[in-house]
RNA sequence: GUGGGCGUAGCUCAGCUGGUGGUAGCUCCUGGUUGUGGUCCAGGUGGUCGUGGGUUCGAGUCCCAUCGCUCACCCCA
């Protein structure tokens, strides 16, 4: 039996990459207008890192890391999201000296061993952005006006949803009026029975109904809030008002990361089965410094590529992988020698050009040229030679021209050319 | 961790109450055109029917086990 991907594992291949690619550039030619720079931080890292960023008891850090002992025994773990090794590089690298605040953003794998279904894999890849340094609300509006510009930009639609989570001054007594209000219910799901003990927060996002029309008149984060957070979230939806971005104020959205302060948000749509996020974030004003940090505020988000590149299959416009400028079709051993060395000649200067390796008809090469989506074919028979020329041969209209051969290599390649810049 | 669905060609799939693996579609190769692609026509390559066991004269089909994939719960991007 052939050895196979792992579970949860996939492969890339050509056909479906371009989809990624396209993610990928139109994502970072976005963020670098936005004034990101891109940080490339190691897949594996201390177990620790994670337990002290994520929180020891969600489920991420709980069941679903990749851990497992290092050949000296200490205990590392592949990275289950950005964030945190961001932090620790930005720590690492003093990058708070270097300038006050700091956009970074990295693109990668993130690992979690959990049951695959549609959209989630147990190696999956984000692109996660964080803001270090400012917990102006201006930065928040900004960032989350990125987020809508990349998903517009792509072509994709989804819905905006924002939140507030309060801070350490405010959130424990929210905590206590919602855990008093639920604990006089008995009839909720098995889950949220569990998740009343584990993390009460939880329970809002239940998608059970009876459960669901409790919490209809249960307390909302929004009423809690200190004046900080309020302030701070009213003067959020203002700027985002301001840019005319849409979005939505869901009470009931909670995070799973222990780290989040004040501004949440996701990206939700309905088009992937049971996994509606294609991207979500928020504020972590405490987690620099809980990581041995200087004291400063951030706020970031990450969005699926997966999941992006599921909608925009869905959508079924497919992006297809950049066609040849010229295919060169030779007949003969000369013939071959020379394309051979043209070809060469033509990718140095730019041009993307490829031939036939095994001496097929010329039926098949202006095949193989069609099938690349070749604009030119470039015919090198024993008659053209013989001329000194080359037939081109513009693929779209069908008409052809003899080119004139002679000179070097080189030569050649230049006056071939001009004269495909003349046929367009 | 818990449930449901599905495993037949590189891909998408048909295969009836058990009776010889499909002129199936797409792809690929060759030819129709001694040197001209996309369309069309003809031919061809390609399969341990996921694996192991059982029932049977006979199993792709029925039974059991196992592995894999997939969707959902849970969780999350």
């Amino acid at each position: 039996m052939a050895v196979k991907a792992l579970k949860g594992f996939k492969d890339v291949v050509p056909g479906d990459v371009e989809t990624w690619q396209f993610i990928e550039g139109t994502a970072r030619d976005i963020m670098h207008r936005f004034g990101y720079a891109e940080i490339k931080t190691p897949i594996l890292e201390k177990t620790k890192l994670f337990k002290r960023s994520i929180g020891e008891t969600t489920d991420i850090v709980e069941k679903e890391m990749y851990t497992f002992p290092d050949r000296n025994g200490s205990s590392l773990t592949m990275r289950p999201e950005g964030t945190a090794s961001v932090l620790r590089a930005y720590i690492e690298n003093g990058l708070h000296q270097a300038k006050p605040v700091q956009k970074l953003y990295t693109i990668g794998p993130m690992f979690r061993h959990e049951r695959p279904q549609k959209g989630r894999l147990r190696q999956f890849h984000q692109i996660s952005v964080e803001v270090l340094g400012t917990d102006l609300p201006r930065v928040d509006a900004e960032l989350m006006g990125m987020a809508a510009l990349i998903i517009e930009e792509l072509g994709l639609s989804v819905s905006l949803e924002i939140n507030s989570l309060g801070c350490p001054a405010c959130r424990p007594a929210f905590n206590k009026a919602l855990l008093d209000y639920i604990s006089g219910i008995d009839d909720l799901c098995e889950d949220c029975l569990r998740r009343r003990e584990t993390n009460p927060l939880r329970v809002l996002d239940c998608k059970n109904d009876t459960c669901q029309s409790y919490y209809k008149d249960a307390p909302s984060i929004l009423d809690h809030l200190c004046l900080d957070c309020e302030d701070h979230f009213t003067a959020v939806t203002a700027d985002l008002d301001r840019l005319a971005v849409d979005y939505r104020v869901n009470h009931f959205m909670v995070r799973g990361l222990d780290y989040y302060t004040r501004t949440t948000f996701e990206l939700i749509t309905g088009d992937l089965g049971s996994q509606s996020a294609v991207g979500a974030g928020g504020r972590y004003d405490g987690l620099v410094k809980q990581l041995d940090g200087p004291d400063v505020p951030g706020i970031g988000f990450a969005m699926g590529m997966e999941r992006l590149a599921l909608l925009l299959e869905q959508k079924d416009e497919r992006i297809t992988a950049p066609g040849l400028d010229l295919f060169i079709a030779a007949l003969g051993g000369q013939a071959q020698d020379m394309a051979f060395e043209l070809c060469h000649e033509l990718r140095s200067s730019g041009l993307f050009a490829a031939l036939d390796y095994q001496d097929r008809s010329l039926k098949n090469q202006m095949k193989q040229a069609g099938r690349a989506q070749a604009d030119f074919t470039l015919i090198l028979g024993e008659d053209e030679l013989k001329n000194n020329t080359g037939l081109l041969r513009n693929m779209q209209t069908g008409d052809q021209y003899e080119v004139p051969l002679g000179g070097d290599v080189a030569e050649w390649a230049i006056r071939l050319l001009d004269r495909m810049e003349t046929c367009e």
